[in-house]
DNA sequence: TTAAACTTTCAGTAATTATTGAAAGTTTAA
DNA sequence: TTAAACTTTCAATAATTACTGAAAGTTTAA
């Protein structure tokens, strides 16, 4: 496989994983363009090399920004932006769980909290909405713990701890 | 906040994150119907209940049980069937972990693995193509190892070793 | 200032994905 | 058998989501 061959089918992947996981296409494939330049691009090659417009390429460059996984740089003497993705893939886990965690993982524990600590009236049907509630309550906590101490821990920890695991 | 109140909420918002996690908004909303439902229900209560057409219900149930989380059920002496989730929160997390890791973490490591292992023609673009993509089937494949932990072991595993991390 | 070089926005449109509902298929009791 | 009771399929349509491109906005150098 070539350069240019292997490149395409990684960025395609790439969308393909998002669409998966509720990322669009454009936005993925941006960050893989990023992700495997050695230099910072402009939206123009973003542009070029994705086939995607102007607009696209703009608004996707945003998200990824809010998600602290792209960067604006500027070259000295140039007015046009470059932009370069986050490198480090350790990073890259960290700001994926911290936003995951903030945009949907939280607001679903509160929501399963305020369910499962509804009045008990003695129906079977309320027993079991908070008995199920309950136990969903108890493991999306206990993953979203351990994603904050992902986030808040230094860079290799996340890799040292799943070894211990994998091993 | 009521019985009828608390379940239509709790439906609602599984099918909100459903939907942030590329599973359709019915298919989530059946599963948490079922989660939440003592008894078995068919195919005309769901139907009912969500205000889903036939067609969409019948599908969605369908897809379900490919992933192993809901099951049929028949009562005796009825014709009907009647359909039921898996109430174990560790047991859904098991099917859910393998199946994500079989329709879509599996597929993406064999890229990666591909793409990282091209000639190394002594370009940065290739260099940092391998580079790239070899840390990402890295952290891909520790991931990937503790699902397939997680999928082999015995129901409480995992809560346990969360546990340690959290505490 | 101003105008060139650039970025962002957003209404309109295209593409994708989900849903319906009626027809076809299946099962079972009589 | 057969016909009633049920389930599944799938072409048509609706709903949602993504994308385009031109206009508006912003920045900077002269």
């Amino acid at each position: 496989m070539e350069y240019k061959e292997a490149k395409d089918k990684f960025i395609s992947t790439w969308g393909v994983l998002g669409s998966h996981w509720g990322i669009n296409k454009a936005m993925a494939q941006i960050h893989a363009l990023l992700w495997v330049s050695p230099e910072p691009l402009s939206v123009e090659e973003i542009m070029e090399e994705l086939k995607i417009s102007r607009g696209n390429t703009s608004m996707n460059i945003r998200q990824l920004m809010d998600w602290g996984i792209v960067y604006k740089e500027t070259k000295a003497g140039e007015r046009k932006e470059y932009f370069a993705s986050e490198k480090d893939v350790q990073e890259l886990a960290r700001q994926v769980a911290k936003e995951r965690s903030r945009r949907e993982i939280k607001p679903v524990l509160k929501v399963l909290k305020e369910v499962s600590n509804i009045d008990n009236d003695g129906t079977d049907e309320t027993k079991e909405l908070k008995k199920q509630t309950a136990s969903l309550y108890e493991l999306a906590s206990t993953m979203d713990s351990m994603l904050d101490k992902l986030i808040a821990q230094e860079k290799n920890w996340f890799t040292k701890m799943l070894m211990k695991f994998v091993k």
